[in-house]
DNA sequence: GATCTTCGAATT
DNA sequence: ATTCGAAGATCG
């Protein structure tokens, strides 16, 4: 029998099939779906078995080495998906099956050098290596002297040593040593008459097992008894007790308890937008919703409510949040209703972590999975339904290979098992809501907040107008009057500012030099907290310049404001406000995110001051007015939806007011309020701003009317970059239909990056059935210079971001 | 001529 | 990705 794999080289060269056979021994046990070792030339590396057949054409078939699961890891359906999503990002196999699985999966190769006889044969040189042990890590050797190379080469040659590698998995099942009695309790009551009085601890010891029943960890019984682990042994020793390993799960959830809930009664408006999706799940018919529900409509408890009856047929579910939003008041939600049948996963977590998440979907012992993108892939196979919350979210969009969108994963997945995906947003990206319009999607509205309360009122001020009334601090007079009104109500406040660091730029006042990073094309923010110039783009950091390093004039400032100027700012001007600030900066450690969101939410702080990160999914009952410093920041940036992103953004962040009993006020500063996406945000007008957004679209051929691809091409030197760039442009326009528009060479916005110069082509096209396969052949194409790494080419099928 | 470097091809 | 071997480069 023989298994075809793909194997765990990611390179153009590789992306193919390889023959192995199947020893004997392992006829019966190996499936596709499964992960093995392989010999590939002189090394042995992973793959994935993902066909079994009778014959090949190659000739001389080695054979497989070993197995490394018991069960497959991808089942046919994710096999399938994994050769989809090859062809839809241009990728290659092997890293669309390693994106389906947690990453402990993956195994490392480790190269090693075994000592075949006496360590005394060897070259002087090499014996303290064998000294103790016969195996060797090949780094361990080079390392200390890159030199003992032709050494280690000579004893190969005459039989002394042998090169090999092992394959180990990263993932280590944890598991806890268990403790268990053997005797009855009336047996260790005796025993304990029998031991001498000195053996305090092991007496000690038994008496717990006399007052309590089964199991316990070993450390637990340690400290509970007081005793050590010798004592322990000796009992062990003895016969008394036994010793287990038993696996467990790291439960990142173990100090939480999780309230149980149940179902709320539904308003009409959420049973109306319920039935059409219990039906779709009943008929076992897969159809794409789109569930259109204003901030604070309730849209968690309709997810709630048709993931029930999923349960209630024996199917699975899994709910796809933004990373951001995972916070645990979402967590809870789903953890309250489902208890233990649920499943979370999201990058907060440890590599162990995850994957434990991801074998009790695998092992199916829960059904109901929670979490950011990659939760996409959850192991599942009988799915009921896939939701997708915050549709429009661009953190659905994988920026690396492959560069999958979790929205068409989740409707291939949808189709293969027959059942409904649900797209939930307020603000629907263009793309969604257009399908919608046109009936590829189903739309389903939810017109009106639970509590029947208005949306907040939005008041735009104009900042041009306060700068000419000779405000010229960043809050304009009606914000600064309502932030000290609530500050004396005792009710709480956010304030959103897109930019995180202290100024967004460092210039000089005399010759206009601007600090920027020595790698890439990009001004420096300048942080207040340890005196840097950082790069928010490669993570280059530097020292604050005193002078200017063009003019050597001392008058360098700062320009543009970041959340640490508004900060220290506040401290100023309304110091009596206690300040939580959360940006990348504040929330880097694991866990501080949902640390600084409870003390908020118990009222430890007046204000949350941030960056978009505090836009989404926070409800807190005392937040009663929303204030955004700049509405601007992201409306100037090179890409098509700016604007769409704006509305988005001011939309949501408006939606945290007033979302119980006390109404919510929003004050949206701007030096462009006669933007559209601001004028329509301020009337929570989705679909007004939608019309308006597809006109533009459609004038400037962008999607949803057109497609988008782009090809991103970086090298160190710029010649070379702006060449091949050419060159693929001229190949493009000769290859692909007249009706498609293809766009460059240009620099790419951010024309530099970590040293490399980096240019791109963009193709707006309708239909263009060869594009696929003409992207492959410039990928075949250069693939030689791609493969050393001097030369970049990226394709992006549907790009979100333009930089 | 021996040894070191670079480049391309093959990996089942 | 990594390895091996052929073809050129460098040195004594």
């Amino acid at each position: 029998m023989i298994a075809r794999v793909i194997v765990d080289v990611p390179s153009g060269q590789t992306d193919r099939l390889f023959d192995y056979k199947i020893p004997n021994k392992w006829y019966d046990v190996l499936e596709k779906g499964m992960r093995v070792v392989v010999p590939f030339g002189p090394r042995s590396i992973q793959g994935f078995v993902v066909e079994i057949t009778e014959s090949s054409t190659v000739e001389k078939l080695k054979d497989i080495k070993e197995i490394l699961d018991v069960t497959p890891v991808l089942t046919e359906e994710l096999l399938e998906l994994g050769n989809w999503l090859t062809d839809q990002t241009l990728s290659y196999k092997i890293s669309a099956y390693q994106v389906m699985l947690p990453a402990a999966l993956k195994t490392k190769v480790e190269k090693q050098v075994l000592c075949l006889q006496e360590s005394q044969l060897l070259p002087t040189s090499l014996q303290p290596f064998f000294k103790k042990q016969p195996l060797v890590k090949w780094s361990e050797i080079v390392d200390t002297d890159p030199g003992l190379l032709p050494s280690i080469k000579d004893a190969v040659k005459s039989g002394l040593l042998e090169v090999q590698y092992s394959v180990k998995d990263k993932g280590k099942k944890q598991t806890h040593r268990m403790i268990e009695s053997l005797l009855s309790k009336e047996q260790l009551k005796e025993l304990v008459e029998g031991l001498p009085q000195r053996a305090e601890k092991q007496i000690a010891v038994v008496h717990y097992f006399i007052e309590n029943d089964g199991q316990v960890p070993l450390i637990r019984l340690i400290k509970m008894t007081q005793s050590s682990r010798q004592s322990v042994k000796s009992l062990i020793d003895k016969g008394v007790l036994i010793e287990k390993e038993e696996e467990f799960y790291r439960d990142p959830f173990i100090n939480e308890s999780f309230a149980k809930t149940k179902p709320l009664p539904l308003t009409d408006q959420q049973q109306q937008v319920t039935t059409p999706i219990l039906s779709s799940i009943e008929e076992m018919a897969h159809k794409t919703f789109l569930l259109h529900g204003v901030t604070g409509s309730g849209k968690t408890e309709v997810y709630l409510q048709v993931i029930e009856r999923v349960l209630s047929e024996g199917k699975e579910a899994i709910v796809l949040v933004p990373e951001i939003s995972l916070t645990p008041q979402m967590v809870e939600r789903f953890k309250g209703r489902f208890g233990s049948q649920v499943a979370v996963l999201h990058s907060g977590l440890s590599l162990g972590e995850k994957y434990d998440e991801w074998r009790k979907i695998h092992r199916k012992e829960v059904r109901v999975a929670v979490g950011a993108r990659s939760a996409i892939f959850a192991p599942f196979e009988n799915l009921g339904i896939i939701i997708i919350d915050e549709e429009h979210e661009g953190s659905y969009k994988q920026e690396e290979m492959p560069k999958y969108h979790a929205r068409d994963v989740a409707i291939f997945r949808g189709s293969y098992y027959r059942c409904p995906v649900v797209l939930g947003s307020a603000t629907p990206s263009l793309e969604t809501y257009a399908r919608a319009k046109v009936g590829r999607y189903e739309l389903l509205t939810l017109g009106e907040r639970v509590n029947q309360g208005p949306l907040p009122t939005v008041e735009v001020v104009d900042m041009r107008e306060e700068l000419r009334s000779g405000n010229r601090s960043m809050f304009s007079s009606a914000l600064f009057e309502k932030m000290k009104d609530r500050i004396d109500k005792k009710e709480q406040m956010v304030l959103l500012l897109n930019r995180r660091g202290f100024s967004t730029f460092v210039m000089c006042r005399d010759c206009g030099f601007v600090a920027t990073c020595e790698h890439c094309d990009i001004s420096f923010t300048y942080h207040k907290t340890n005196h840097s110039l950082r790069c928010h783009y490669c993570g280059h950091e530097e020292r604050m310049i005193t002078t200017c390093p063009s003019c050597s004039s001392e008058h360098v400032r700062f320009f543009g404001t970041g959340t640490q100027r508004v900060e220290e700012e506040l401290g100023k001007v309304l110091p009596e406000a206690r300040v939580i600030r959360m940006d990348v900066d504040t929330t880097r450690r694991k866990g501080s995110h949902q640390k600084l969101l409870k003390d908020f939410g118990e009222g430890k702080a007046d204000i949350l001051l941030g960056t978009q990160m505090i836009a989404k999914g926070l409800d807190f009952p005392n937040i009663t007015l929303v204030g955004v410093l700049t509405a601007d920041t992201m409306l100037h940036l090179p890409d098509f939806r700016s604007s769409e992103r704006t509305f988005q953004l001011l939309t949501q962040v408006s939606g945290r007011a007033g979302r119980h009993k006390l109404p919510g006020e929003v004050i949206v500063q701007t030096y462009t309020p006669e933007h559209y996406s601001i004028e329509f945000s301020k009337e929570h007008d989705f679909v007004n701003f939608f019309q308006r957004e597809m006109f533009i679209r459609k004038g400037s051929g962008y999607p949803p009317y057109y497609h988008i691809a782009l090809i991103n091409v970086s090298h160190q030197e710029l010649p070379k970059v702006i060449h091949v760039t050419e060159k693929i442009t001229q190949f493009l326009r000769q290859q692909l239909t007249s009706e498609a528009n293809i766009l460059g060479p240009v620099a790419s916005p951010i024309a530099r990056l970590k040293n490399r110069y980096r240019y791109q082509c963009m193709i707006k096209y309708k239909n263009e059935p060869m594009l696929g396969k003409i992207l492959r052949e410039i990928q075949q194409h250069y693939s030689r210079e791609t493969a050393r790494g001097d030369l970049q080419i990226s394709i992006d099928m549907n790009p979100q971001m333009f930089m």
